[in-house]
DNA sequence: CGCGTTGACAGTCACGTTTCTGCATGATCA
DNA sequence: TGATCATGCAGAAACGTGACTGTCAACGCG
C-alpha cells in the first residue's frame, strides 16, 4: 500500500516508472531493467512477460536519469562558425544542409541525435545539454567554445583542417589545394589564358588554403593573380565583387568562384558585359547545388562531397566517443568531385539543348 | 577525508561536481545551489564567494542531473517528414534550411537548443532524448510520432496545418490558398489566357490546399485545369514534369510551380522549346532562394517566410512548455510574399540589365 | 528577562535509472 | 549425503542536483 502511495507520488500520473512496472509484473527493479536491457540472466520468459507489462503501461525510461546514471546521453553537438547574428553561416549553405542531413542520418543509424549548438551562444545553453561529443564545422583560428570542450573531456572532431593550434580530437576535410591547383589545370586545358580568382575575406582554412594556393600557381606558370575578395557571408557582396571582377582592365578570360552563390552572380555579370559562357568566359565554382545543372549555359562545378565528410565526421566522433581504437587516421581527406558541364568546356560536348538533369546521386 | 574519498570518486577528475565547490568553499551543498540560482536568501559576500570559487574550479552543473530534478531538459524536438531514406526532405530545401535556421535563433534566445530528429527514427532513439516540446514540420496524416508525444503530455507545435485529426498543441502555417489565388489573379492580370500547374503526387496539406485552390479558380473562371503532378522528393522528377508540362498540346501560357526547383526546370524546358519568357511564357514558382535574382529572366517567386514560421513555431511552442497563457491564438496565419521579378510581367520594368541584386533581407 | 521573529546556513530526501552485491533454491558431484 | 555451483531474482547504493525542513544565533519587543 505504501509502495502504490509512494509510486503515485512520481512526477506525472502519465508516465509510469520502472517501479510500477516492477510491481505490475511483480518482479523486482532490478529484474525488469535487466529484462529490458538484455542484461542479467533471466529465463525467457520472465524476459517476455516485463517486456509486455511494460508495453502495456506504456513505459519509456527517463532519458535524464539514465544519462545521470550512465554518463551517456547519446547526444552529440553541431555547431558552426557563425558570421553575424544568425547561427548558420550564410554561403556554403547548401554544402552545410547536406553535410548535416548526412550527419544526422548516419548519427542516427548509431543511435545517436543531433543538437544544434551554434557557437556564439552563451555559455549557459552549452553547459545545459549533457553532450556526449561535438561536431564543429570549420571552426575558427582559437574557438573558446572548443577549447572548453576539449578541457572537459569532451572528444571533438571538426570539419576542416583546425587553424593555429586548436586540440580538437580528429578532423575530416578534403584537400582544398589539390582540388583548387585541378581546377585551374582544368581551365588552362580548356584554352585559359588568364585565370581569375572570387574568394573571401574571412580567415577559414578553406578561403585560406584555397588562396594561396591559387597564388601559388600562378607563380608557378607566371600569371600575375587577379582576384577579388569580398565577405562570403554577405549575399549581396558576392554579385559586387563578381561585377569588379569581370569589369577590371585586366579581365580575366576564366574564374572560379569558392562560394556557392558565385556561379549565378558571375553568370549575370558576363551578360551584363556581352561576354558569352564558354566561348569568352569559362566559369567554374565550388557547390552542391542541382540549379548549376540547368542553367544557361549549365556550370561546371566542383562538389566537396559533403555527405562524405559529414558521415565520416560522424563515425570517427562515435569511435572516440565509445573508446573504439579506430583503424582510421584521426585525420581523414575525402576527395573531391569536379562535375565539368559545358561553362568550362571550349567545346560544347555534343548538343546545346541539354536533357533533363540526371538525378546525380553520391 | 571519508569526505574527500567520496567527492574523489565522482565520475571524470576532471569535472567537479557541487560538492568539491561545497568543500572548497567551507559552506554546505544548499548554499552553493542557492548561490548560483539565485535562490534561498545569502549575503552578496557569501554569494560572490561561491561564484568565484565555482569558477576558480571550472564548474559546471551536470544537466542530467538538473534535468532528471526539474524535469526541464531545455532541448526541443525538431522533425521534418521524410520521403527516402535520407532524414530530411529533398525539396524545400532553402524553405527548411531557413526555417530552421530561425528556429534554432529563437529557441537559443530563450535558453533552449535544437535536436534534429527524423520522424522514421526508431522509437528508442526518441525516447532516449530527454525533450520539453517538439516541433514538426508538416506532419503527414497519423504520424505514429506526434500521437506518441501528446500521448506523453508533450507540447507539439507543428508547421503547416496537420492534416486529419492530429492532435497537436498548436499550428502555424500560411494561407496557402490565398497565396495561389493571389498568384492566378497576379499572372491573369499580366495576360495569361491558360494558366498550368506544376504539383507534386505526396499528400501533405500544402500540396492538397494549393492544388484545390488551383482547381477552384480555374473552375470560377473557367478554364480547364492543366497540371502536372509528380513525387516532389525526386529532383530528377521534376525536370521531367516541366518539360512534359510544356510539351503538352493545350501548352499554358504561364505556369506557377509549387516546389523551389521548378523554376530553374521551367526554365531549362522553356528553353528547349523554344519560348520566351516572359513573352511567350508567365513564369512563378514558390522559392526561398536568391538564385531567381540572377537568373535570366529573374523569375518571380512566392515566399513562405519560413523566418517568420520558424521563429512563431518556437515562441508559441516555449510558452506552452512554460506553460505561459499566450495571448496569441492557436493556429497562427503568417502572410506569404510575392516577390515579382520580370518573368511574371509582359512588360519588363525598364532595362533588361539587372542590377546587382538586393540583400532581400526580411 | 523571556519569547517570537528573522537571517544564514546545514541535513536530508527524492528525481528514475543502472549496477553491484547477495541470498535463496535446486541441481550436480565426490 | 553433504559440499559446491549455477540459476533466478531482490536489496540497496550510487549518479548530481534542487527543494524542503530544521537548527542556531542574534535581535526586537513587551
Amino acid at each position: 500500500m505504501s509502495r502504490a502511495e509512494t509510486s503515485r507520488r512520481g512526477s506525472r500520473p502519465g508516465r509510469a516508472g520502472i517501479r510500477d512496472v516492477a510491481a505490475a509484473a511483480g518482479v523486482s527493479i532490478t529484474t525488469v531493467s535487466d529484462a529490458l536491457n538484455g542484461k542479467g540472466r533471466l529465463p525467457d520468459a520472465t524476459r517476455r512477460h516485463v517486456r509486455e507489462v511494460a508495453d502495456r503501461l506504456g513505459y519509456r525510461p527517463s532519458a535524464a536519469a539514465r544519462t545521470l546514471r550512465t554518463g551517456k546521453s547519446g547526444l552529440i553537438g553541431l555547431t558552426v562558425t557563425t558570421y553575424g547574428d544568425e547561427p548558420f553561416t550564410f554561403t556554403e549553405f547548401a554544402y552545410f544542409a547536406e553535410m548535416a542531413r548526412a550527419a544526422t542520418s548516419a548519427a542516427l543509424a548509431r543511435g545517436y541525435a543531433l543538437v544544434i549548438l551554434p557557437a556564439t551562444s552563451r555559455h549557459d545553453v552549452w553547459s545545459n545539454v549533457a553532450l556526449d561529443g561535438t561536431v564543429v564545422i570549420d571552426p575558427s583560428d582559437h574557438d573558446p567554445v572548443v577549447s572548453e570542450l576539449v578541457r572537459q573531456g569532451l572528444p571533438v572532431v571538426s570539419d576542416g583542417r583546425p587553424a593555429g593550434s586548436l586540440p580538437v580530437t580528429a578532423w575530416v576535410d578534403n584537400d582544398h589545394e589539390a582540388a583548387v591547383l585541378g581546377i585551374l589545370d582544368h581551365l588552362a586545358d580548356a584554352g585559359a589564358r588568364r585565370i581569375g580568382l572570387l574568394t573571401g575575406t574571412t580567415t577559414d582554412t578553406y578561403t585560406h588554403l584555397s588562396t594561396t594556393a591559387y597564388l601559388r600557381w600562378c607563380e608557378r606558370v607566371g600569371q600575375d593573380p587577379v582576384y577579388e575578395a569580398y565577405p562570403a557571408h554577405d549575399p549581396c557582396a558576392g554579385a559586387v565583387a563578381a561585377d569588379r571582377l569581370l569589369a577590371r582592365p585586366d579581365r580575366p578570360d576564366a574564374v572560379y568562384g569558392l562560394f556557392d552563390p558565385n556561379g549565378t552572380d558571375l553568370l549575370a555579370a558576363a551578360r551584363r558585359y556581352g561576354l558569352r559562357v564558354p566561348e569568352d568566359l569559362l566559369l567554374v565554382c565550388c557547390s552542391e547545388s542541382t540549379v548549376y545543372a540547368s542553367t544557361e549555359p549549365p556550370i561546371t562545378t566542383l562538389s566537396l562531397k559533403p555527405r562524405r565528410i559529414g558521415t565520416a565526421v560522424i563515425q570517427v566522433l562515435i569511435d572516440a566517443i565509445e573508446g573504439l581504437h579506430s583503424d582510421q587516421p584521426v585525420e581523414q581527406v575525402i576527395p573531391t568531385e569536379l562535375i565539368v558541364r559545358t561553362s568550362s568546356q571550349r567545346r560544347p560536348p555534343r548538343t546545346t539543348v541539354s536533357p533533363p538533369r540526371s538525378p546525380e546521386r553520391e
